[in-house]
DNA sequence: TTCTAAAGTTAGAATGTTTATAAACAAATA
DNA sequence: TATTTGTTTATAAACATTCTAACTTTAGAA
């Protein structure tokens, strides 16, 4: 877990409260996600200090910022590399811890050097895999 | 490319801007810079021409909305499936053309199924890697 | 303990992206 | 060329996110 008194950071209740949320946590929570939850608890917080911790503990390492959802950004607590599968019908995002080795070529790499890799997987999942209406809404 | 005629759309002068802008083009744009290109060709034009040119686009399998920019939805002419390499620093995008082939194992699948994948490359590119800046904003 | 400076919180405004609306317009077909 | 139907336009609206400035709290020092 994030040890909230080991990031160094201020100690307050509304970032307790953010991280006690995150902990944990496999949802891939929106900023919107989070604010709901913790209002619950806390209910003066504000937006802003949503944002603001979660962009806090982003510039540590804390959390990562997910960009796998067109709509809004996701955070998701585990920062181990990994990777997820994103559900076209349902939109629901797992998680995929596999240590795969990729590399660009250095043809089309270009001198470009890389530190990181993310692989998305479009699919569907268990329950959506069922269900096979076509027409539902699948496009990524 | 795409052949405006074989898309089965009404061909409006709007739509073949969009489109001739597209084409073969590597910048993965967003709609304002789509938008930003036409209206010189084509003052008249609207954001909303550009969005709804897109949406069906999108829909008939003419682009490809990628979500790799947190702050807004980019878009590609290039059909084909493949990856990106995205700079930290400059965030510029480029392709990356490979095959390889990535599986799930079974137990972390849970009988998700995978229909198409995307790879992004995080790093810095050729002429970023030289200014070796550091704490300049390479967060993901 | 109490005091203080620095940092964090808040409501609300502002910004930027994207979608919805409804009237005017233009492409395709007969 | 007339008609129908889809498209374009300006504008408003809906969201997600960031900014602002006044107020409050934390953490550490006195």
């Amino acid at each position: 877990m994030n040890k909230i008194k080991d990031i160094g950071i201020r100690l307050t209740p509304q970032r307790i409260a953010v991280l006690e949320y995150l902990d944990g946590n496999k949802d891939h929570p929106s900023a919107e996600d989070i604010y709901k939850n913790v209002k619950q608890r806390f209910p003066t917080i504000s937006f802003a200090t949503v944002y603001n911790t979660l962009e806090t503990l982003k510039k540590r390492g804390k959390v990562l910022e997910l960009t796998l959802d067109p709509a809004r950004k996701r955070y998701d607590p585990d920062i181990r590399q990994h990777h997820h599968m994103i559900c076209l019908r349902c939109k629901k995002i797992n998680d995929v811890h596999i240590n795969i080795h990729v590399e660009i070529p250095d043809e089309q790499a270009d001198n470009f050097k890389v530190f990181n890799n993310h692989i998305e997987f479009y699919g569907l999942c268990k329950e959506c895999g069922k269900h096979d209406d076509s027409d539902s809404d699948t496009d990524q």
